[in-house]
DNA sequence: TTTTAGCACTCTAATACCGAGAGTGCTAAG
DNA sequence: CTTAGCACTCTCGGTATTAGAGTGCTAAAA
């Protein structure tokens, strides 16, 4: 960080409110304006001199010579980091929040549909949340249920309360007793392996249930590659925008919304950077050129070490980042701890 | 329907051009651009004048006096019950969509995601497509998984091969011997039946398994009422058309994309109309509101009287009908049909 | 040294206007 | 019934003009 991020308290004051305002209204912000609206005890000649001192600085801009400032992504980025605090969600939105997770099912999928719903609704932009990944996953139980002839359904689940259906055809029909026995078995052999170590485990097992054995390792990995779910929600927050009219970008975002390969690797790449809480990419950061324009606030959630997901939001630059950052924040830790009464040990 | 609607051949054939052209074009065609690019051995002057005919009858409108022609719904309509006849897309394609069905593994899910991604990259439009629902779903197999303490994880299969998970906490410990003879035993005790026929066949069962009882039958129930998952996709080429900088309306598709609500009461709604087959519903038709300005295409697929879904494809009311119209019915059938491998009887 | 009043300057957004071009509708002749 | 011809209408792009908003600067005031 160079010296000049030295700012004065009037121009930390002038700079906060500059944003406030321009996210409140989409509308580049005067020095009049601000003088009127808030009170700083100067006029708008101080003003202007301080706010031509954060352009120098690279803080704001002016989309024409007799317009209004705008803040930069620096701008933003300082803002988020230095003038805005920890923000909590009010306790009326938390309750309501919480109220909401309460009244739906206990189910994972339930919550994180829910989840994405309340992302965006609070913080009026897209939304988007994976479903928790182990970060290592172990067997716990299969069964195979014959269907229709040799056809059969295997379920997987995993230590982790994780549950994965596949279907197979077998080369001879086999009647339901003998696939449970086989199901019986393998459940004791593979209790708490993880994928590697049913495929070692298998070469000792006869033919089929080695061929099982096979699949079942199969399907674990694709787990552990893979992920598993997307939820999103929003999009309309997204497309709905003033400046989306205009813009191609907000294409850019949708796309990365429709195309999960992609938005998984920014997730992923994010998360990795950054340890534990909120993570605020804005306007790509010089990364991502998909999210040039737009921005992005994002957590993990789950339980430390045994599962965990991401959760966030993505909006354009000129976002209401308090909002955005303190409901990601509640929501991954209601999240977290929903999951831990069911899965944590 | 009036006698009016006997048009001339050359009517037909002008109006057929018209809707082409402008479905490829999205300006409004003139009455040279008609006789210059398809010769039709007639002068503009006589193509004027069909059109101004066409226009009295409601097929076609004006935007501006000194504008090219432009097809109303009514005139879109026309189009696909009389003008194009029964499409089937090209060799080539259905060649490759099939490869790609067949490439993906055995798994439902992964099946409905490529349809929605096939329909919308070939017809160019939003593609919706919902689970197969079994008309009235009965129990197959339910599994008792002691996670951690008193929660357990409920595995309910049905008949029809859906998979359902419910997590469980139970008033006391019980181990995982105890929890297997519960759920074998009830295996015995309810296959084949409905919600209905389990709560009854429950009340001669002690409290735990009577309880479990009631859960799987409440589980059923649900699957009955609300369906399962909607796959969504190509919503980037709704956004992306050139109409839709101005339109609000495109606002409405998206909306009605996003809301599952919503989007399951018109598509129940519009399948419980017509039998089988490919529906098409243009610019609303009158009664939904929310998809005037836009168009859908949709088909039932499935095993009859088994299990049946929805597919198919939203955009604006310019869109390619034969396109949309042979992918949709080509994708509901190719669908079907590897359902029927599965779970046909 | 900092603040501020005042003013010149710049740029946008709205409005009106103009002319070219496209396309129709109509009429009268083929 | 068709078509050539022509008047008429409307859009679209470009230009001019104006009002207003907001800045930057300078010089005076605190």
């Amino acid at each position: 960080m160079d010296v000049a991020n030295e700012l004065t308290t009037r121009q930390r004051t002038i700079l906060g409110l500059v944003v406030r305002e321009y996210v409140a209204t989409a509308a580049p912000v005067s020095s009049r304006s601000i003088t009127e609206q808030y009170g700083l005890g100067v006029s708008s000649a101080t003003v202007r001199n301080e706010m031509a001192y954060l352009e120098e600085l690279g803080y704001l801009t002016h989309p024409h010579t007799s317009a209004g400032r705008v803040p930069t992504e620096k701008g933003y980025r300082y803002f988020v980091q230095r003038l805005m605090g920890e923000v909590e969600l009010p306790l009326a939105e938390q309750r309501m929040i919480r109220h909401q997770f309460y009244q739906v099912s206990l189910d994972l999928e339930q919550w994180m549909r829910l989840a994405a719903t309340v992302l965006a609704r609070t913080a009026h932009t897209a939304a988007v949340v994976t479903s928790p990944r182990p970060d290592h996953c172990r067997f716990k139980h299969v069964e195979l249920i014959s269907t229709r002839g040799a056809v059969v359904l295997l379920i997987l689940v995993l230590e982790e309360g994780l549950v994965k259906q596949q279907i197979l055809t077998l080369t001879e029909v086999r009647s339901q007793e003998a696939l449970s026995q086989v199901s019986n078995w393998l459940n004791d052999a593979f209790r708490g392996l993880t994928a590697d170590e049913i495929i070692a485990e298998s070469r000792t097992l006869p033919a089929f249930e080695q061929e099982v054995g096979r699949i079942i390792a199969e399907t674990m990995r694709r787990v552990d590659r893979q992920g598993g779910e997307v939820y999103r929600d929003g999009l309309l927050n997204v497309v709905g925008q003033p400046e989306s009219t205009a813009s191609e970008s907000f294409q850019q975002v949708l796309r990365v919304l429709e195309e999960r390969a992609l938005l998984e690797t920014i997730l992923s790449d994010v998360l990795s950077f950054g340890g534990n809480g909120v993570q605020v990419v804005i306007g790509g950061e010089g990364h991502w050129d998909e999210l040039s324009e737009c921005s992005l606030v994002l957590a993990r959630y789950g339980v430390n070490g045994e599962a965990t997901g991401a959760l966030g939001v993505l909006g354009p630059t000129r976002m209401s980042y308090e909002r955005a950052i303190s409901v990601v924040r509640y929501v991954s830790r209601l999240l977290s701890d929903l999951l831990f009464t069911l899965y944590g040990r």
